[in-house]
DNA sequence: GTGACTGCAAATAATTTGCATTACA
DNA sequence: TGTAATGCAAATTATTTGCAGTCAC
């Protein structure tokens, strides 16, 4: 379920960022990406390819992404950040906790749940955040 | 619903924690809290009737208290982090856009869709976080 | 009295910003 | 060519740690 790369660069350019060497880089690697990714992460497996690429550019561009929707931050257990793709238009994560292997997921059908929180506590839900750990299949024969 | 403080206070002695003027000025901010808190916002108010606290202390009995499951981290919107009270063993927050107020509960009946996304994708889920964000009632009419 | 607790200052860690230089379109 | 994007270094921000003095029990 990799994000389609080409499809990336070309929102990139119709928005007007020009495709740079390392923002390529960047993209792609966040493209590929199966597990939750800390800006560290991303920058190091993307130096592979572009060995000059400096942190901050990395910032810079998984700012852009997530503008974008094609990654969205997760929260982990202790609270350390990260992000992981994002395909759909609205989803979520479940992680492993072990191998950190991040899967999205659309089906979150709490209506019912909000209906109930709305009306014992008078507020106007307007979004949520909602965000699975588990093991994946492979972690969970060790 | 506030957190009640003689039990936390009791809690805290319980197991071998020393009540310090300044453990109590930070247990009481948050015995009251009725939003999400920062470090930084637990060290202000708390100083109010402590102004010699430090905010390491704040730190390290923020600390204390999460393990003792009173307070619960929340994850903010532009991933900043906080704390809110929890009374609950099992309990969410929903958090008010605009005011902060947290409100705590319990009510979050998933287990319908736990078990379509684990046989999906094979994953054991062994922990959810969720969090809602919304208008509270006062702040839905300005 | 004594060990846990404290504040301070320094150390870490994560992220952001200023700026001169580079390179995409 | 002109402007957006870059890397670096410095600035910020948030949190943690070392340590000598202090205080709850």
């Amino acid at each position: 379920m990799d994000l389609d790369l080409d499809a990336l660069n070309g929102q990139l350019s119709q928005r007007g960022y020009k495709l740079t060497r390392q923002r390529r880089a960047v993209v792609a690697v966040v493209a590929q990406g199966r597990t939750r990714l800390s800006a560290a992460d991303v920058y190091a497996r993307a130096r592979r390819s572009c060995p000059d690429l400096g942190l901050t550019t990395v910032y810079r561009t998984l700012e852009i992404l997530a503008e974008l929707g094609a990654i969205r931050r997760v929260h982990l257990d202790d609270g350390c950040e990260g992000f992981a793709p994002a395909s759909a238009e609205h989803g979520h994560h479940l992680i492993c906790s072990r191998c950190h292997t991040a899967i999205e997921f659309e089906d979150c059908d709490m209506s019912a749940m909000f209906k109930r929180v709305e009306s014992r506590t008078g507020f106007r839900i307007e979004q949520h955040w909602l965000e699975l750990v588990g093991r994946c299949p492979k972690c969970r024969r060790p």
